[in-house]
DNA sequence: GTGGTAATTGTTTACGTGAACATCTTGCAA
DNA sequence: TTGCAAGATGTTCACGTAAACAATTACCAC
């Protein structure tokens, strides 16, 4: 119409503009936006009204600019398909909400070196103010994930070295009890289905499950490596069947403690009268597997939790406190063990 | 030391910081950071030194203000605990990764009017160029979801109003598909155990459902409403059990299938000799249930990618585009069907 | 009435970046 | 030698916000 370019792209609202409509100053309005105390109940209500009038929304690149504050929380992950870091990630979000705080998701391709430091890199670009590692590997360790601005971070599910802050599921005690429980049924001994060997929770267990053999004078079988798929326990499943001198089984989560009863199924061998199986991590299908399954319950809801509460508090204070905290699991009887025929 | 009070926190190293050190000015640097090409070699050898030397990261929240762009995705969330959800989530961040977007999760505690809007206006706040809608809610329409900065939006999984761009799983032809699959093999009816009411891919199933069955004549029987859960599917499974006369179930997701199925076992019932069961989805246990089971395959992964290229599209262009994109579905036999033994 | 205090509102400024424009080299053709 | 284009680099400024400080008003005790 006029000669004059507009400029191009329509961008929000902003305080000044608010503030004209309004008839007060900027500032003021950014006193409203913040719920000041110190603002006329009048000019409030004006400046509401103005708000709502030129639908004005807060810029967030400018606040966290001014305030260095973005409210929200980087999660690195490796992959969300496993039950485990799925529900941890859920809690995470809640955690978050609570403290009106998003979650900002990076999915790492590879847990190899590069991966990791690059998507460490890449999130401290982001706009967070601490990040959870929700990893499982070998390779972390302080000089392999460099700091550069000293974020806060916490570690899930991970060995990773002391300058770390850690918030893990009870690994050791968690396996020690799946495996007092199928030797206590009167089981000659108990063989281990592992997660793949650069986890470090597939090592934590496999571990306290050997050690469990040995303080009873057993020595540990050897182990079935799997890499968590039921595909995986299918396959250790098989494998076992051919043995033919298995009685109790003791895999490293749910879903490959489910692929092993298939394969022994298939092979006409009774859960659990010919052999017992128990799981780690009781996800909401377990109970209704056939036959219910024997396992380890994860508090994922406690971990999340406790990784934000961390998380904030390095936040908050701009402290470094390393150390680990471990949450409890319990053991979940359901009908997938039974004593050994052998022993009835 | 002195009586001077030193900047309380350490911020880190600014474009200005690394130019002091390189002595060059501070643009020289933005350009060395974004990669122009009208820099001299040396000079951004030089660049880069100062940038290692300092510690340089760059500010994201300075960047988007200057450029109003955030390169993240937001995405609202009912639950991460369904499977499919979690699996699109998983695709979405996968995508967005590939062009160099973050994802931001919000994720809502109860699908009512006020959560979604809140939840909306709240991201909307949030650092992000567009938002992926996962949502399973009758009360998504335009007028319910204000767009207060017209931010493109995309839904998944939704039966929202025309003016939405939507990306979904084709329902219709994959419920079609597993109860022909079941009247194929001979089964007079098949009965329907469906998701939560206000679920629109629950509806869209179950609707898919009873009109195969009407097309050949058969009056659809009344549908068992579930809620997603094992636990829901076990305790229809009971109520089938109780009736006597079911042949055939077609559940509306794998979970369900699989409680039901639990009933079946506890009641002596053979699945497929007494009973065939399929299912909806493909989770990757589904091939281990026992039996094996029949079960319509989504490509969620698909389903991610179409999201983020769309929505990228809209943003990109300053666009929007309604339309609805479906992805097919496939459907898997395994071993939980068979024909009825009336037939056999 | 005067001084003082608390409450409210306004003004100035900097956060770190990148676009727009200005300036300064360098090399080469005329 | 001069002129001039192309490339390299510097300067200025605005994005939207909130902290720090300044100014104004209203009220109250004496």
């Amino acid at each position: 119409m006029t000669g004059l370019s507009r400029p191009e792209a329509r961008r929000g609202a902003s305080m000044a503009d608010v503030a004209k409509v309004a008839g007060v100053s900027s500032q003021t309005v950014s006193r409203v936006a913040n719920e000041k105390t110190n603002v006329d109940h009048a000019t409030r209500e004006r400046v509401l009204e103005a708000m709502k009038e030129v639908g004005y929304q807060p810029n967030h690149a400018a606040r966290a600019l001014r305030t260095g504050r973005f409210k929200s929380i980087g999660v690195i992950v490796f992959t969300l398909s496993t039950f485990g870091n799925m529900k941890t990630l859920d809690a995470i979000t809640a955690a978050a909400a609570e403290v009106d705080h998003t979650v900002t998701v990076i999915r790492i391709p590879d847990p190899t070196r590069g991966t990791v430091s690059g998507a460490y890199r890449r999130l401290s670009e982001q706009a967070v103010d601490g990040v959870v590692i929700i990893f499982e590997a070998h390779l972390l360790d302080r000089a392999e994930i460099t700091l550069p601005t000293d974020q806060p971070v916490v570690v899930v599910d991970s060995n990773a070295g002391d300058g770390f802050t850690v918030v893990d599921t009870d690994q050791t005690t968690g396996a020690r009890e799946a495996t007092a429980h199928l030797l206590d049924l009167g089981h000659e001994t108990v063989w281990h289905i592992s997660g793949p060997e650069a986890s470090f929770s597939a090592l934590h267990r496999a571990q306290s499950w050997a050690a469990t053999l040995s303080e009873r004078g057993i020595t540990p079988p050897p182990v079935f490596v799997g890499d968590w798929t039921t595909d995986s326990g299918y396959r250790i499943g098989k494998e076992i069947v051919a043995r033919g001198d298995v009685t109790a089984v003791f895999a490293a989560n749910d879903q490959m403690a489910l692929g092993a009863m298939t394969a022994f199924h298939e092979a006409g061998l009774q859960v659990p009268g010919d052999i017992s199986v128990v799981g780690f991590d009781d996800m909401e299908e377990s109970k209704a597997f056939w036959p219910p399954l024997t396992t380890v319950h994860q508090d994922f809801t406690e971990v999340g939790r406790l990784c934000i509460q961390s998380l904030m508090r390095e936040i908050e204070t701009r402290t470094h406190t390393p150390g680990r905290t471990l949450v409890p699991t319990r053991l979940v009887v359901r009908d997938s063990t039974a004593a050994p025929k052998s022993a009835a």
